[in-house]
DNA sequence: GTCTATACAGTGATAGAC
DNA sequence: GTCTATCACTGTATAGAC
């Protein structure tokens, strides 16, 4: 026990992070309540009991799941800028990435899951959204703001249209994949919400005298 | 068993009403798997026996709960036209009755439930998005078809023009109320983002050149 | 640390008296 | 139709052997 050699078990290290892979497909299988902990042991490979030498309680395991997820959320969005291209064709390339990643089936179980038990683990919902949503969003209106900074988009407040961008963007898919509908979301059916959401975005924020240059040159 | 006097009991009509209010409270409170029916039966004043007499299962019973939930949901929007009011207020009074609505607890725990066994019970999602918000989208598709023709608003496919409306006057609002979010729902951080959603879908969508085409709406 | 075995409460659903 | 009592089962959590 003492210092030095750790003396790594032959299934030390990375058991926790099965069991957390184990939960979480669990939980996103039959909901919390319904997620027992025996199938996450044994899914897990390990015996319930180790469950409880990690994780004090569901409860803990829950949110050790859902943070772990929250990580991914901030994930590499906006990668690769692309500086060069006109603003109509970075709004539409980071629309995609975007709506891509909210339906994600990992991303729409996690949602799920938090959203069902927000009124029950009250912390879960802020934590959520403020490391998810609210990273996204702060990333975004840095965007807005340089590009409006250089005459490519009308001067607004910056959270205020990048909201309004991911809001014309997602349109109603979203809320679609979250309550399991399948018409409406085949691939094309979500690159045309996308196109037109960004098209009628840049209608609201294009530099005021954009004149007679076109709406956009998107179309792919 | 015989013909003619059914004998209403005293305790017939309306104790299938009770039985799925309290149901509708039990799940909202503790979600599906967690709301048991022995909880169920003692809020509704029945035998838990009892609730087996007029539902076959838990199942049925939830499926009782949602979709009379979804009758509300096509409640009595638009109601009063209110057509001499200029456009853009007739989109903010609707904006502010649709938002309210999404945020009402009622709807948001019936969002949360549905979304949370969506993957479990397929048909509920279609049943819920068919008659709640497919159908708003088809009214608010029909104003949006009379504007156009009034020559009120820029011509477009006055479905695409209504889901987007939703989009920008819902905001992140319904996200941050189904995942429990109480910052940024003050009434009037609120209604701000309905002005603004109202401020640039009008932008968007306002007649091209207001001026010079004149506005008579006659063609059609 | 890890496992097998189990305590104890609570689940959905049912049988039988009234 | 309604209730009391109960079934068979599964849940979380824990003891004790290795």
């Amino acid at each position: 026990m003492s210092a030095g050699r750790v003396a790594a078990q032959a299934t030390g290290p990375d058991k926790v992070q099965r069991i957390i892979a184990a939960a979480r497909a669990a939980f996103a299988e039959h909901g919390y309540a319904g997620a027992s902990m025996d199938a996450v042991a044994h899914r897990a490979l390990v015996s319930k009991a180790t469950l409880y030498v990690y994780f004090e309680s569901k409860q803990e395991l829950f949110a050790a799941v859902i943070l772990e997820e929250r990580d991914r959320y901030a994930a590499s969005f906006l990668a690769g800028e692309q500086g060069r291209e006109p603003v109509p064709a970075r709004l539409l390339r980071f629309g995609r990435a975007l709506v891509q990643f909210l339906l994600s089936p990992d991303i729409v179980a996690s949602c799920r899951l938090v959203m069902a038990e927000a009124s029950r683990v009250p912390e879960l919902g802020p934590a959520f959204y403020g490391n998810g949503p609210a990273r996204l969003l702060d990333r975004l209106a840095q965007f807005m703001t340089r590009a409006m900074a250089a005459g490519q988009l009308r001067k607004a407040d910056p959270r205020v249209v990048a909201e309004q961008f991911i809001d014309l963007v997602r349109g109603d898919l979203q809320l679609r994949a979250l309550l399991g509908l399948r018409d409406g979301l085949a691939p094309r059916q979500i690159d045309a919400v996308i196109r037109r959401g960004v098209d009628t975005f840049y209608r609201a924020y294009r530099p005021e005298r954009s004149g007679l240059r076109g709406v956009s040159g998107i179309q792919p």
